[in-house]
DNA sequence: GATGTGTGGTAG
DNA sequence: ATCGCTACCACACATC
């Protein structure tokens, strides 16, 4: 072979760099760090010494269609004068140029923003030694180039949301029933909340202290889920993918391993490493049901704990099971058991703490029980791959590799020092325990309350103006706070996908978001509602300042109020003087309570709208399920509305409800008694004595010489609240919030 | 020094 | 064509 042929042969087998985007480096694992380093070798190994020129230094040129002269003999005069060749459009790099002879229009639009040359610009370039003015060489006609790039954006915009429209009114629900993230994400909450619901769960203390863990899940579930109407199929390489060339493959079989097709790599690309793969469908209600089979069937056990990692995998804490019978007979019968129920294989990892269980499941697979103990471990992972530690991922096991770190033996090379210095104090001192054969976490430690609740949508997202924005927007926001349920937001985060200055227009994934540049920020959102957080949500995306045609994705997340470990935050009482001023130019009105009737406590209705009476069922949906609980206990009088039911007497057994009023009471102590008795007197505060507290609280605001007052009855509700129930102290949040928001001006 | 914000990493 | 989610941890840095 040639020595030009055979580089461009290496260059092109050894995998093209241009064609890294949105992390594909790390479907090659940790081989393709090695692979994307030997590329960069390879690279200054031609400039150095076999390169004719350096003409096309710095350009990455993409061939398009039909030319004259092949893309062989094109690819052979760019490779050999110091430049390279793109793949792919698109991508980490993007091309700089594209040789093209002829364009469809479509084409024309799309490259656009290139510099498209005529084939006869490389072989010019090349005949005289430098690099010639692309623009003589245009293959774009000129009255196309003229175009304004924007109105090309536009027409490539229009012509996507033809087949995918962001804008459509079921488009987000439509796209997260066929996303399999977004299925792993919810069915694990959804499983991690039923797991801590589980009776019997032994509390840590109670729990003996060499515990026995079982780490179990299905053997690439979904490939397993879609062969069961297949069996014949069962020896060929097999994928799971929605089919394209640029969808993601969601599991592979381990034949198809054999070829090199990893987890979420393209189609694509898995076709080029093994031809003969099969990529077969999704099928989320099977995963589901066999799903609830392991889980059921792991409850059954009557374990001392259980805590789901995902759909297809649970932790489970058999201690005291194992008192009596031996570890692996009993993961053999559980799997057994699964395989039965399901016909899906699964296997167990057993040992004494989860990092050991984990890596003990990496052994078992396919279909297997391994046992790991301390003194077992060091041996069987010692040639154990840094990737399959748990928590390491691509960029630590490749900041590894730099340290000569590949495998699980090598750690004890390097000094804990060195660890935690280069990968962070978190990740050196988990790495020293994993050699150790520790683990520090505990099973039942790992599923606290939910602290964050969110969305995010980072595909098919194409807009055109400002007001798409915001429509697209407030319906992911909507779709953020259908999830809130019974929750307390206090902050939401947005993070804003945003077109990379140079990555190209039409991503390289279908419908993608492209290569993006990610940015997010903060804001309070205590005590808003749906339209609050809409507008709050549109603002904050405005301020990103991106040009609308360039947004690729939103994401949204709430974090919660934490009821475990309370601050004590109080309101800061602002400078005397200052405050003076804070004697309003424009005086916030003070509503009245509305008129006085038995109800439920709705704080989501005080915060709504606080003067509506009907109970809205949309807004019941979303009330704290304590609300929603005494909501149904008064139900009679909710729907009937009975203003006389006040002076008929009540049974004796039943304790009559006494609205709150702080009017008249003057001292600091009254105030605090009437709120102490409030406190006592129910669970969660009644909707009509929040208002009435909210009021007062404003009227001793706005009357200027009580504003300390009101300060520090808020405060002071905030200091009471932290003992009692979630409703209680988002009031305090809300009031808090309320009050802080009076003071602003002043600062 | 405690607290909050923005960013980055990981897992399935 | 295609469905690139989401909760959580950790860290650097700003703020006061």
């Amino acid at each position: 072979m040639h020595p030009a042929a055979k580089r461009l042969h290496d260059h092109e087998v050894s995998g093209d760099e241009t064609n890294i985007e949105y992390g594909a480096s790390e479907f090659g694992g940790f081989g393709q760090y090695f692979r994307n380093k030997q590329i960069k070798l390879d690279t200054q190994l031609r400039e150095a010494n076999q390169c004719r020129s350096q003409i096309f230094k710095d350009c990455h040129i993409y061939l398009n269609g039909r030319t004259e002269p092949s893309h062989t003999i094109l690819k052979g005069l760019i490779v050999s004068n110091g430049g390279s060749i793109c793949a792919f459009l698109g991508g980490k790099t993007y091309a700089t140029h594209i040789v093209a002879e002829h364009l469809t229009k479509r084409k024309n639009n799309q490259f656009a923003n290139y510099k498209v040359v005529k084939p006869a610009w490389v072989v010019n370039c090349v005949n005289q030694g430098k690099l010639l003015d692309w623009t003589n060489y245009r293959a774009i006609e000129s009255s196309l180039p003229t175009l304004d790039p924007k109105e090309t954006q536009e027409q490539i915009i229009l012509e996507e949301r033809e087949k995918v429209n962001c804008l459509a009114p079921d488009y987000i629900s439509s796209y997260y029933a066929r996303s399999r993230l977004h299925f792993l994400s919810t069915k694990k909450a959804e499983l991690r909340s039923k797991c801590q619901q589980l009776a019997g769960q032994l509390p840590v203390a109670e729990r003996p202290s060499p515990r026995t863990i079982l780490h179990i899940d299905f053997d690439s579930f979904f490939v397993a889920v879609a062969l069961k109407d297949k069996p014949d199929l069962k020896d060929q390489p097999i994928c799971v993918s929605w089919g394209g060339p640029s969808s993601d493959i969601a599991s592979c079989n381990y034949k198809a391993r054999e070829f090199g097709v990893q987890n979420g790599m393209w189609v694509s690309r898995a076709l080029q490493l093994c031809p003969k793969l099969v990529c077969l469908s999704y099928n989320f209600d099977e995963y589901t049901r066999c799903s609830d089979v392991l889980y059921q069937e792991i409850v059954d056990l009557r374990p001392d704990y259980v805590t789901a990692v995902s759909v297809d995998e649970a932790l489970v804490d058999v201690t005291s099971l194992c008192s009596k019978t031996d570890a692996s007979q009993l993961a053999q019968e559980l799997r057994s058991r699964i395989k039965a129920k399901t016909g899906i294989e699964a296997s167990v990892g057993v040992a004494p703490n989860i990092f050991l269980a984990k890596m003990a499941l990496r052994l078992a697979k396919p279909a297997g029980v391994v046992c790991l103990t301390q003194s077992s471990a060091p041996q069987r992972l010692a040639n154990c791959s840094v990737r399959d530690l748990p928590g390491i991922g691509y960029h630590i096991a490749a900041k590894l590799a730099d340290l000569g770190v590949t495998n699980y033996s090598h750690l004890k090379r390097v000094t804990e020092n060195t660890l935690k210095n280069q990968l962070g104090n978190a990740v050196g001192t988990k790495l020293v325990d994993y050699l150790n054969c520790q683990d520090s976490d505990d099973i039942s430690l790992m599923d606290q309350v939910q602290k964050s609740v969110g969305v995010e949508l980072c595909w098919g997202v194409r807009l055109l103006n400002d007001n798409e924005v915001a429509q697209f927007t407030s319906n992911l926001t909507e779709e953020l706070w259908s999830r809130v349920q019974s929750l307390y937001p206090e902050t939401l985060t947005i993070k804003f996908y945003r077109r990379a200055a140079d990555a190209p227009f039409v991503t390289p994934k279908y419908m993608g978001c492209g290569r993006c540049d990610v940015t997010s920020k903060t804001r309070r959102v205590v005590g808003l509602d749906l339209e609050g957080l809409k507008t709050l949500v549109i603002q904050c995306v405005q301020s990103f300042a991106c040009p609308p045609m360039d947004m690729r994705g939103l994401g949204l997340q709430l974090r919660l109020m934490d009821t475990t470990t309370p601050t004590h935050h109080a309101i800061k009482f602002p400078q005397l003087e200052t405050a003076s001023r804070s004697t309003s130019p424009n005086k916030p009105k003070i509503q009245l309570p509305p008129s006085r009737r038995r109800g439920p406590t709705t704080l989501s209705q005080f915060v709504n709208q606080p003067d509506k009476v009907e109970v809205d069922m949309e807004v019941f949906d979303n009330l704290p399920s304590q609300i929603k609980r005494e909501i149904m206990a008064h139900e009679d009088e909710f729907l009937v509305k009975v203003p006389s039911s006040r002076s008929r007497s009540e049974p004796a057994a039943v304790t009559t409800y006494e609205p709150v009023s702080f009017r008249g009471v003057t001292s600091e102590a009254g105030l605090r008694q009437v709120l102490r008795d409030w406190m006592r007197s129910a669970e969660s505060p009644h909707y009509e004595d929040v208002c009435e507290f909210r009021d007062f609280v404003d009227y001793l605001f706005d009357s200027d010489w009580n504003w300390t007052k009101a300060i520090s009855l808020v405060n002071y509700l905030n200091h009471c609240s932290l003992n009692l129930s979630q409703d209680w102290q988002y009031l305090a949040k809300v009031m808090q919030e309320r009050v802080a928001q009076k003071i602003l001006p002043i600062n």
